[in-house]
DNA sequence: TAGATTGTTAATCGATTAACAATC
DNA sequence: TAGATTGTTAATCGATTAACAATC
């Protein structure tokens, strides 16, 4: 039964589900209990059957669920048919390992521009990606409908450019910069990638006791 | 009082306590108090003196927190000052934004070596850190205690690659494959940068209701 | 049908928030 | 001293787990 608000924890879990019920898939595993999940996932049953209900009702009593229908559903759920668009901001290292590796369509997205103000990088193509200079990015904007801006900028100009994506319309914000950006606007979503987050996490799991 | 079992919840706040204390220090800050710090925050007083309270008694009743010794606190908590030392498989473009930009020193670590296959690289420099064939990963991992593997090798050869670092006796993998790796040893500590997981949540963010 | 397994309600557990005595 | 703010204990809230009637 939808209801109307899903907790964060759960929002979270979704992806996992999708690759785990996607590998499923593709190996050809056609149905899958609740508790066979979970004790791949390191999950309980109880807790893929509530987070489930939060959205629908996808089993079958005695049955359990067909991999295909749940992945799909996991799929519309979390909005991976609704073609959304990005483009990216910075086309450094970093920028150019998502424009060039990072499976974008898989996920639902079209990663439509990449903007940067390197003359080398300007005009070009990466990956099949337009290159195009920063000061043209709210004419770009203005003509195209973007869904999230991916963020991978220095640092220094961060909040600057986070700013110009809000101002633009941008509904989302996949921010790569070690910057905790000072929007706050319930129309845009920010989604923080902090590589020294996690690392630090990982420091802390690894040290003395 | 340092109490024996920390919650993951606390253990995941901690970097952040990091960043932004290091930020209020270096703006040259010097007392804070907990309901000054949750505010800019956005969490409660409460949850920062309880979550504190975990390793220690870092305050003073009437004044508040000392910004610069209560970032050394935490900083020692997280284990900046361990002097741990990693090195990183795959020096493709995300392996080389890492090496080249990410600053490992700055978060306690400090990366020594990076490992690949391809000709072109192997016998080079990037960012000052030498690149050897992949091959001699053992042989160097006798040689040179290593906390950390940093995993940004293809897909296809994570498993195997973290299954050679877990032999070699590393404790953390720092994972950026999209690869849930098969590793459940206790031993080792994984810590993963699931991308696809961070942009799908965003999807699911900006989707419609 | 009998066995399996769902979706959901109730019970438990854990994490967050509130309150306050201690004290700088 | 008086005001401020801690560390901690108690209360609340939310999330996870257990149980079970419904039913494929």
């Amino acid at each position: 039964m939808k209801k109307g608000k899903v907790s964060s924890a759960v929002i979270r879990r979704l992806p996992r589900y999708y690759r785990h019920l996607d590998e499923l898939y593709r190996s050809g595993t056609v149905r899958i209990s609740s508790s066979a999940l979970a004790a791949s996932m390191g999950l309980t049953a109880s807790q893929i059957r509530q987070d489930l209900s939060c959205f629908g009702e996808f089993g079958q009593q005695g049955y359990g669920y067909n991999v295909e229908k749940l992945r799909g559903e996991v799929a519309s759920i979390l909005g991976m048919n609704e073609n959304h668009t990005a483009i990216i901001l910075g086309a450094g290292n970093l920028g150019r390992a998502l424009i060039e590796n990072f499976p974008f369509h898989l996920n639902g997205f079209r990663l439509m521009a990449a903007f940067d103000v390197e003359p080398r990088v300007v005009g070009t193509r990466l990956g099949g990606v337009p290159v195009y200079h920063v000061d043209t990015l709210e004419n770009y904007l203005a003509d195209h409908r973007t869904d999230v801006g991916v963020l991978t900028v220095p640092g220094s100009v961060a909040a600057a450019s986070a700013q110009r994506l809000v101002d633009s319309g941008v509904q989302g914000i996949w921010n790569f910069t070690n910057i905790e950006l000072p929007i706050h606007s319930d129309q845009v979503m920010i989604e923080n990638v902090h590589f020294a987050d996690s690392l630090l996490t990982l420091s802390y799991l690894i040290s003395e006791p």
